[in-house]
DNA sequence: AAAAAGTTGTGATTTGCATCACACAATTTC
DNA sequence: GAAATTGTGTGATGCAAATCACAACTTTTT
């Protein structure tokens, strides 16, 4: 699909800009295309950007000490990426972002974002409402996997993200849950 | 300390209001008293408002099917909560606020903020800052859940905030540490 | 001040999941 | 298309934490 196109449709499901606005909103941003198995981000970097997927799948994970990986957020077109603590507070990227399948960006710098929000409400007023979904999305995450056995939170992911299934392996879906992919593999025959 | 003080030192480490925008923005604001035990948010409920805490200290729960309590945020002066998913969704509370001592808060309705928002641009920005502090905070306690051990994570927790160790009953910090009370109370002799 | 309610200490038992280990299948790479 | 790499199926073993059970201590209620 047209990266425009797309990105038009994203916004404006929460706020109503004129073609004019929208014009001037997506001058700020770049494509970037990439391979399967690129990174995005590597912990340590600078960041600058956050990123809206177009076509393809990304995730964003941490590598902890043992090597072990956690996935914290599986990006499919028209969801927005990023190392949020990285990228406002100006520090060091702590977690990676990495292509599961060739992908295409459109990235958006810090810099531009918060003069496009200074310059046009209606677009602060369009990410407040992103950062307050993403925030209520998380805060549910946290409470299943408090609350909810594996099994259960399984098929809660595929049930939302059917594509999943297919397009990503499952030792990277049991990196999501928080489980082992032996574990993962057992809920079958259970 | 005096509500109007705490909340305008609040804002300012994000937005420069001026006087006159201050004392708008805070006329949309009323104080609510509570005692110790009593609920602010009850599941189900209709929710209006979202609540800056003055004085004292509540937590944010849920209880699920097996009457098990998970606690999702304790929130100390100078913090807001509410059930943001009912709050912005229009949905019915799924999430219980009850106090823990007596409290006093700020309460400021969706319909306020909102008009806040529309009317003074620097107020939307500092919700969005807020929003966007939650998310990044959220993220890495989930993260911090997946990774680290219990006994990391609730000396994470006591250094973050030392005021819960006396204020707070064990029971609900392993609550909001997703064990058992027993585990917690083990961590001691180990 | 007595009774009730809520909180914490501590042991015994069970269980879900991690870890290790290895074979086989699928997919990339050259 | 052969070799290398990555992913998946499946068993055996061990451990951390849940659950159950109950006594002791604290705080609240009347």
């Amino acid at each position: 699909m047209d990266p425009k196109q797309l990105l038009k449709e994203h916004v404006a499901k929460t706020v109503k800009l004129s073609d004019d606005e929208f014009d001037g909103f997506f001058d700020c941003f770049t494509t970037k295309s990439y391979k399967k198995g690129a990174y995005i981000i590597t912990e340590g970097d600078r960041i600058d950007c956050e990123y809206f997927v177009v076509s393809g799948c990304i995730k964003t994970f941490y590598i902890n000490d043992n090597q072990k990986m956690f996935v914290l957020q599986f990006a499919m077109p028209g969801c927005w990426a990023s190392d949020y603590s990285a990228l406002y507070n100006g520090t060091r990227a702590t977690i990676n972002i990495g292509c599961i399948t060739d992908t295409e960006l459109l990235c958006l710098s810090n810099k531009d974002r918060e003069n496009a929000c200074k310059k046009f409400h209606q677009i602060e007023h369009y990410f407040r409402a992103r950062m307050t979904s993403e925030y209520v999305a998380s805060q549910k995450r946290l409470l299943s996997t408090m609350n909810n056995d594996v099994k259960y939170r399984y098929e809660e992911l595929i049930t939302l993200f059917p594509e999943l299934f297919n397009m990503v392996p499952k030792r990277l879906i049991a990196a999501y849950l928080g489980v082992s992919r032996e574990t993962l593999y057992r809920l079958n025959n259970s």
